[in-house]
DNA sequence: GTACATCTTTACCGTACGGTACATAAGTAA
DNA sequence: TTACTTATGTACCGTACGGTAAAGATGTAC
């Protein structure tokens, strides 16, 4: 992706790579893949085009190491709450740390993989893809991790891991879209509370 | 908005304006408003630039009346959930039938009041703040239903009517994020039924 | 120093965008 | 027919977009 081969010879960056792709990742996740411009970008990152095009390739590059980025951290919190002890644990944690992380002050509000790219035109169709491509792997992960909650017996047998996750997922989704909408962290956990309510007993 | 004022004098016009205007909500839904272009718009209409600007004004104009064209079919079933006899079939009936009409094969995925500007530019800023708004006024409208709902008795008085609102509209929301992804009426009707377990009792 | 590699700056490319001027077609009114 | 009104088709405008060519700047290796 990108280049190990990094003599030391030549001229040496002027800026901090990572720094500039936390810009992009928080331009990408406030104003989605086509509402952000290359000038807004190299804007944001006080650089010229071309030194954007020659440290992260093209525009779908660059948001592809973003969404890398952001896919990681995103990673550390999901397994966080997957190794929770129980089903409702697990829930808990998931529904009250997306109100958490959704409408936290110091970053842009909702989520990447749906502010990303929810309805868009041709050319950013294949990012949608891509983002719905993420979603799903998050639920199904969910789904996995529920499964054997009801094995170990910490759900009930009627309980359906699979509705159970394609509610939480549902339920982080919306309150992506409310923490959009500026709500604020009080708000989007009293969602999750009452969402938590649902769970099975 | 338009022009009362039509003699019957001049040209008649060649295309059914509410036809034009059904082509433009389909689009505006399913690639959201700076995903659409106009060029998009005049191709699936059938029609010339000129004739879409003489006949809505710009763009923005024309969004405005797919909006509210919309915003009266939304009402006309959020109209109908509220006027279920308990808070309960409120709910049901408002979780079921998004399910449905999210989800309907016959027109694109999603809520336009999601998918149309979640993310998105400067230039599509002000169309953000409006469909913010559109979320906004249908909690309130499902808000006040709920708090008679309490006042009738038919919450417990531990219920808080703001709460289960906001819930159900991040459900609604979640629900038009997965229809986006492409899941079944099936799928999203799991996800109802499994949201209203989290109904007070 | 010289050679070499890489990044930066400026200035530009073609394309697609939203929007419009203008001449003409197609209807009504007299 | 003539005058008038409105919609249409063509052809175009300026701007912003994503992307790049080319020349100069800044480092390392020798």
């Amino acid at each position: 992706m990108k280049k190990k081969s990094s003599p030391e010879s030549g001229r040496p960056r002027s800026f901090n790579i990572n720094v500039a792709l936390d810009t992009a990742l928080r331009l990408f996740r406030e104003k989605g893949y086509e509402g952000t411009s290359l000038s807004d970008l190299t804007k944001a990152m006080g650089i010229n085009r071309p030194s954007l095009y020659a440290a992260f390739g093209d525009k779908r590059a660059l948001f592809e190491n973003a969404l890398q980025r952001y896919s990681d951290f995103y990673h550390v919190y999901l397994r966080e709450a997957l190794q929770q002890e129980t089903g409702r644990a697990v829930a808990e944690h998931l529904l009250l740390n997306s109100a958490r992380l959704l409408a936290d002050p110091q970053n842009p509000r909702g989520c990447l993989f749906v502010q990303g790219a929810l309805a868009c035109g041709e050319g950013a169709e294949s990012v949608r893809q891509e983002l719905i491509n993420h979603r799903g792997k998050v639920e199904k992960e969910i789904r996995r991790r529920l499964k054997r909650a009801k094995a170990d017996g910490d759900l009930p047998p009627t309980a359906s891991p699979a509705d159970l996750a394609a509610f939480l997922a549902s339920v982080m989704y919306g309150m992506s879209v409310r923490a959009a909408s500026g709500k604020s962290r009080a708000e989007l956990k009293r969602v999750a509370e009452t969402a938590l309510q649902a769970w099975p007993k």
